[in-house]
RNA sequence: UCCGGGAUCGUUCAAUGGUAGGACACCAGCUUUUGGAGCUGGUCAUGGGGGUUCGAAUCCUCCUCCCGGAACCA
């Protein structure tokens, strides 16, 4: 696997100039030498708590808490909930646990904007006393009006001009609950000709009479999201507040605010989310896969949240080193979910230990192997680690091959069984087809078979035989369900769609296959919930939590690189 | 149309006025008791036109294309 990972962490980027820097940890370094902050970089990381987190959001999470780590500084986890009607505790959780699981640490650092109403709230009111602010009794209809087109100027509103003493009291009513929602609203003072809209009079605070998960019924009036994120950064003394492009056109407000204010001042800066082949990346259309059964809920396998991934069997750290791998940029990008997919394989490579397992089993009966005989074969657990050692597989005369690695009239370059060839057994004998067996409508049911018992573990020296498959002791094996994942998605873009049509038109019909009855060695006796585990020849597999000890299910993480499959689709 | 961003191999990230480079993918070969892993080599890019300069991906200029923006969402 030649992914290079570049993962050095050790140094510091603003000490080793010879590595190329990312445009954030260049900005991060004119901070630094400008002293623009007295202070160490302080990132933080604000989800807000309606919803599960996603491959997306793991590349913002690595980006801030790495930044953190690499300069020597801190990364705050920090709630975003300032929308009573949006958010829910059960999120809380989860993204916790996400990014927990994820290998980073917020240790006492984990805040809620709604911890910062009153703050907020006092300087709601000073902006009124700085007349910078003031209650309007505009619609939303009528507010959309009056704030003018892209190239048209929005007009004053007829309440912009109230006095700071009715506008004191006016705000003070509303956060009294006097008000029904959507009846007022408080709105800074700035420009209704700007060119850009969040600087034509944006709302601030809205009426909203609904429950909190943290203050409860404490408040009817609620923040807005502008007037809340910079003030939040600037409590926490953060110094660069790392967000996407979409609130690019946000950043003048939020310097407006600060300045305004005269509070400590970020710097916003943006970057380019992520987004990945053959899928899609929003909260609402999860919801929709999961709301009309596409998947089976949010951590389905097949899902690239977070709790989707570490079902799947995906490891952290192939999540963190895909994320800095894919890097950071101003300009949107689709990185091919291949990379992801190489991480996996890359760490899992190293990691998992192998076994066999046979997920289309076809019978074969070795013929002068003497019944009831059974040789524990030893077989190394991962040839990458020599210290996961080595465990026996018991050889018994009757075996269980796949079907794919038999072929009745073998295509050329096809180099494992067929009447009349050899293969090698892996760990075992040299293996030859004799006969083939079919029932009445001419299905292959079983091989008759035998072994050169001078094979095991040599090669026989008047020749070669170049095929190794995989295989079970029918008599010794166990049963697994298997279950195979695939891409959700069939197209590369899957957004990309006719007129009238959406992604759903786009979704892999075969994302899942589950095989109920595959193969596997004796080894896989009581396997734990998380467990991952090469299938030779195969693929990666984790220990899904729905396994018992009765009835093991694997999900399949990732095929292994599957070079006979490029050689049959060129020869073909 | 107005404002804000962006454009380098198929993909992603570099090169910060001095030989356009790496990785993935792809192709060829070596090696192998996983058609896995590993190793070697190769194909492939600066959106376009002008300009500055000995020299431009980089600076200037015009154009083209792409993304975002008119929630009392974040």
């Amino acid at each position: 696997m030649g992914v290079n990972l570049n993962a050095d962490t050790s140094e510091s980027a603003a000490t080793t100039p010879e590595k190329s820097l990312n445009f954030v940890e260049e900005i991060i370094n004119d901070h630094l030498e400008s002293g623009r902050f007295d202070q160490t970089v302080h990132t933080r990381f604000p989800p807000e708590p309606n919803g599960y987190l996603h491959i997306g959001h793991a590349k913002s999470i690595a980006l801030n808490f790495s930044l953190a780590e690499k300069y020597g500084g801190l990364c705050n986890l920090r709630f975003d909930d300032t929308n009573p009607s949006k958010e829910e505790e059960e999120y809380v959780h989860s993204i916790k646990e996400d990014i927990k699981w994820l290998g980073f640490d917020w240790e006492d650092r984990e805040y809620y904007a709604s911890d910062y109403f009153d703050q907020l709230h006092d300087w709601a009111v000073k902006l009124i006393k700085d007349r910078l602010a003031y209650v309007c009794d505009l619609t939303l209809e009528e507010g959309r009006e009056y704030r003018g087109t892209p190239t048209e100027a929005g007009k004053h509103s007829p309440y912009r001009d109230r006095s700071v003493e009715e506008n004191l009291d006016l705000f003070a009513r509303m956060k009294a609950g006097e008000f029904p929602d959507g009846t007022r609203t408080l709105k800074a003072k700035i420009d209704m000709a700007h060119p850009n809209f969040h600087m034509r009079d944006p709302v601030i605070y809205r009426i909203l009479h609904g429950h909190h998960h943290r203050t409860g019924d404490d408040w009817c009036i609620y923040p807005m999201y502008d007037f809340t994120h910079g003030q939040s950064d600037s409590i926490e003394k953060i110094t660069q507040s790392i967000c996407t492009l979409e609130f690019e056109n946000h950043r003048p407000l939020y310097d407006w605010f600060c300045d305004k204010l005269e509070i400590h001042h970020p710097q916003q800066i943006e970057f380019a989310r992520l987004n990945l082949t053959y899928t899609v990346m929003s909260k609402r259309k999860f919801l929709t896969l999961v709301n009309e059964g596409y998947v089976n809920g949010w951590d389905d396998p097949r899902m690239p949240t977070i709790s989707g991934l570490r079902r799947r069997g995906y490891t952290p750290e192939s999540i963190r080193n895909f994320c800095e791998y894919i890097g950071v940029a101003k300009h949107n990008s689709v990185v091919d979910v291949t990379i992801l997919e190489n991480h996996v394989r890359e760490h899992l490579n190293a990691i998992a230990p192998r076994v066999m397992a046979v997920l289309n089993p076809l019978k074969v009966v070795i013929e002068n192997y003497p019944e009831g005989k059974v040789e524990e074969l030893q077989a190394v657990n991962n040839p990458e680690d020599e210290s996961a050692g080595i465990r026996s597989v018991p050889f018994t005369r009757e075996l269980y091959i796949d079907h794919n690695d038999f072929m009745e009239e073998p295509v050329k370059k096809y180099f494992r069984l067929a009447p009349g060839k050899e293969v090698r057994l892996r760990y075992g004998y040299i293996l030859k087809c004799e006969d083939v067996i079919k029932n009445d409508t001419g299905e292959i049911i079983e091989l008759r078979c035998t072994i050169d018992p001078d094979t095991l573990g040599k090669q026989p020296t008047d020749r070669r035989v170049k095929g190794v498959i995989h295989w079970v002791s029918a008599e010794k094996s166990l049963d697994a369900e298997i279950r195979l994942y695939d891409r959700l998605f069939s197209v590369e873009h899957p957004d990309k769609v006719e007129e009238g049509q959406d992604f759903r038109s786009n979704i892999n019909p075969d994302s899942l296959e589950i095989i109920k009855h595959a193969k596997v060695e004796p080894a896989l006796r009581a396997v734990k919930s998380g467990e991952r585990y090469q299938f030779e020849r195969v693929g990666y597999f984790s220990v899904d939590q729905d396994s018992t000890d009765d009835h093991p299910v694997f999900n399949r993480i990732v095929s292994l690189r599957d070079s006979w499959a490029r050689i049959a689709r060129n020869t073909r």
